[in-house]
DNA sequence: GTACGGGCTATTTTT
DNA sequence: TAGCCCGTAC
């Protein structure tokens, strides 16, 4: 099936077609990055590859898994056997095959944030560090930083105060790391690196793959690169694809720099640019080629589009973001009657988590269905985490950060001080808590009491029970799990409580217990054998649940929108402070990703785009500062968007004024300059009020004046209900049911609010 | 061993 | 505002 590069533009068809050697592929947003990828792929087969020799990494599994279907797709079964993988999971599986080498028993567990930020406090609690500095979450980004700069423990140095204390707990933190026979993310990928440089295995590791492919190359980090380019290095035929206007990720360890230097590091690299946009009308790409224009440091690109210029972007300033949300909520109304938009059309992004809220509960009271991705996971639960950590602990009995969380859950009277004291003789004796409770079960301990003992022991009993009837002799994971909360009365503990939290506690532990047995079932459909418990919690820590796909009304941060596209997408919150968060002060480098993440944010909308903020917003329950919009909105050329004529600090509507008589105008003590608003004068005309407005009517006025389901009197028809709109300012019309006639469309002059 | 309340602190989070 | 940690009281 070849028909296919024919459909390409001309750009697409020379990454697709090019024979080989390092090729940097600059896709700009909606520019068909994965249909190259996948047509390159069955390219590659088609000249006659072995698709066991082809490895493509991505980030996301959702993005694995697209790229697996699409190639499938293209070539029927050809590519049986080919690498498809995010980093993360491919480099665990090259890890699987030569643990060894890495000092790992092949039975690794893979600790996840949450896990690490357990170790990483319980080390500092070990190592008395008090300092009000040095949180969990501090120290964790300080290590994972140095993962992803390539830095082991052994490597790290302390230059400065902060730096120091990282320096005394990496090791400490990488040494019960080890021990628990547990790799982090980074390490995942560290010891990837490792391998590569073993005088045995690195050998094999370069002549594995002739073809490497990585997308969203931008979002790379150092060591990420030195594996890719490890893995290629035998044949040099490594295909990268990535939007250095894209790269959100620096927090994460993200380095630009591998996109924007990768032409140096590989002298012969030949460089396709995508520049023709297949997802956004010109007038969005107008907006967000401005944006990202400003940034100095990146490789020139200029996406245009065949689509016509399409709509305006609007811009809308709410009083706070109570109204802001309400705002957003009444143009999904309006859209939902005038161009049949359906919930799942709409997309709302935003900065932060915590600006959820308010559009969520203006979604709520319009009911209006919704998602919100990300925020809490179900993984995240604590009694999800509870019982992946009985599993955990009984595949791994090394694992001290499970075992810790689940000694006592649900109470069984082995409190702290007795937890304390088997750790303090298992740091002793250099063995694993584990086999030290073990050793106390069985011969005692003058330190224990011999109640204590007992419930070790009993504790001890259950758990290689548990092992012994579920692991060793197969039996089922969902048996297995269906097994642990019987017997450690979880359920029943919880459904003794009787609360209505209880009752959810519940129902997601069913849920896991559920998708336990799904996977199972899937695994065995699949492979023809079950499932281990390893390959389990593998797959549990590499894969989050696909709950991406959301219904209704998607509310997301901008970050979770990578790659999405919606016909009609909101951007709110776009204060200075907010987006662009100044949290990094003006810091240049994080403007410059704030401005990308800007990007991102526009590059999303398919047909319209609504920019909203507010002039006053109640973040983590504090007053907001001096509102300034933010700085892109300024970016945005005049052509792409219509701005409010004005921005009147309490925005009555005119409509309003226009009742209650003209009253002072627009004063103005906001401390932000905006233009006076245009006087309005009420006029009665053929029954019903007319407005005269000098200049055009913001669609803001609009809107406010309006409302969908707003009553409103005709001197012909009578009362009716407004059901749409069309036009805007003087000429704007409105579609009203009325009893006696059903649907009319009315000039909106000649209506009256009732 | 558990339950409660005061005080503190808050981005973004593919894996 | 809300969630988490820690200290205190039972």
């Amino acid at each position: 099936m070849t028909s296919g590069v024919d459909s390409l533009n001309p750009a697409q068809r020379e990454a697709v077609l090019h024979p080989g050697g390092p090729l940097l592929i600059l896709a700009g947003a909606g520019s068909g990055k994965t249909r190259v990828i996948t047509f390159r792929i069955a390219e590659l087969l088609r000249r006659g590859v072995w698709p066991d020799r082809i490895l493509a990494v991505t980030f996301t599994n959702k993005a694995a898994g697209e790229m697996r279907e699409r190639i499938e797709k293209l070539t029927g079964g050809r590519a049986r056997g080919m690498w498809v993988g995010t980093f993360h999971a491919t480099c665990a599986r090259l890890l699987r095959m030569y643990a060894e080498k890495v000092r790992l028993g092949r039975d690794f567990v893979i600790f996840d944030d949450n896990d690490q930020r357990t170790l990483v406090s319980r080390v500092l609690k070990d190592l008395g560090v008090a300092d009000r500095f040095a949180t969990p979450r501090a120290m964790l980004s300080a290590i994972d930083g140095a993962k992803n700069r390539g830095e082991g423990p052994d490597v790290f140095v302390g230059h400065d105060y902060f730096s120091d204390i990282v320096a005394r707990v990496y090791p400490v933190y990488q040494e019960r790391l080890e021990k628990a026979n547990g790799v982090d993310f980074g390490d995942l990928l560290l010891k990837t690196l490792k391998l590569c440089g073993d005088p045995d295995v690195g050998k094999r590791l370069a002549e594995r793959f002739d073809h490497v492919l990585v997308d969203e190359f931008q979002d790379t980090n150092r060591v990420q690169y030195d594996v890719v380019n490890h893995l290629a290095a035998r044949l040099g035929n490594l295909c990268v694809v990535g939007d250095d206007d894209q790269s959100i990720y620096s927090w994460r360890g993200a380095d630009v720099r591998n996109i924007l230097d990768f032409e140096r590091d590989h002298p012969t690299t030949h460089t396709v640019k995508l520049e023709q946009n297949y997802r956004s009308t010109q007038t969005i790409l107008d907006a967000a080629n401005a944006v990202i224009a400003r940034n100095l440091e990146r490789k020139q690109k200029r996406l245009f589009t065949e689509k016509g210029p399409g709509e305006l972007l609007l811009y809308h300033t709410a009083e706070d973001e109570r109204s802001e949300a309400q705002f957003v909520v009444r143009v999904m109304q309006k859209l939902a009657i005038e161009e049949e938009r359906v919930p799942s059309d709409f997309a709302v992004f935003y900065r932060t988590h915590a600006q959820s809220r308010a559009l969520e509960e203006a979604l709520l009271s319009a009911e209006l269905p919704y998602s919100v991705i990300g925020g809490i996971r179900f993984y995240d639960r604590a009694e999800v985490k509870d019982l992946l950590a009985y599993l955990r602990v009984l595949a791994n009995p090394a694992d001290e950060v499970s075992l810790e969380r689940v000694i006592n859950k649900p109470t069984r009277g082995i409190g702290e001080s007795t937890y304390e004291r088997v750790v303090a003789r298992a740091r002793a004796s250099d063995e694993t808590v584990w086999k030290t409770m073990e050793a106390i079960a069985q011969s005692g301990d003058g330190e224990l009491t011999p109640a204590a003992k007992k419930k070790l022991s009993a504790f001890i009993t259950m758990m290689d029970d548990l092992r012994n009837e579920f692991i060793v002799h197969d039996g089922s994971l969902g048996a297995l799990a269906d097994a642990v909360l019987e017997r450690t009365q979880y359920v029943e503990r919880l459904a003794a409580d009787g609360s209505h939290e209880s009752q959810e506690r519940i129902e997601n532990l069913l849920e896991l217990t559920g998708s336990i047995k799904d996977y199972e079932g899937d695994v065995i459909a699949k492979e023809g054998m079950p499932p281990s418990i390893h390959d389990y919690l593998e797959q549990v820590s590499l894969v989050a649940p696909s709950d991406t796909e959301g219904k209704g009304v998607t509310l997301m941060t901008v970050h979770a929108a990578k790659g999405l596209e919606y016909p009609v997408v909101f951007v709110t919150g776009l204060e200075d402070g907010v987006f662009p968060s100044l949290r990094n002060g003006e810091d240049e480098d994080a403007m410059a990703e704030e401005r990308r993440l800007a990007y991102v944010a526009i590059t999303r909308a398919e047909e319209r785009l609504f920019l909203t903020n507010a002039r006053a917003r109640r973040l983590f329950g504090q007053d907001a500062r001096p509102f300034r919009e933010s700085r892109f909105l300024a970016d945005i050329p005049d052509h792409c968007i219509a701005r409010p004529i004005n921005q009147p600090r309490q925005r009555p509507s005119w409509m309003d004024r226009a009742r209650d008589g003209a009253r002072d105008g627009g004063g103005d003590d906001s401390g932000y300059a905006h233009r006076q608003e245009p006087p309005a004068r009420k006029i009665e005309r053929d029954g019903g009020i007319s407005v005269e407005y000098d200049g055009d009517v913001s669609y803001d006025d609009v809107e406010s004046t309006f409302r969908l389901g707003q009553r409103v009197r005709h001197a012909k028809f009578g009362e009716g209900e407004v059901r749409g709109f069309t036009g805007a300012g003087s000429d704007l019309k409105l579609t009203v049911y009325f009893p006696s006639v059903g649907p009319k469309t009315i000039i909106a002059r000649f209506v009256e609010l009732v």
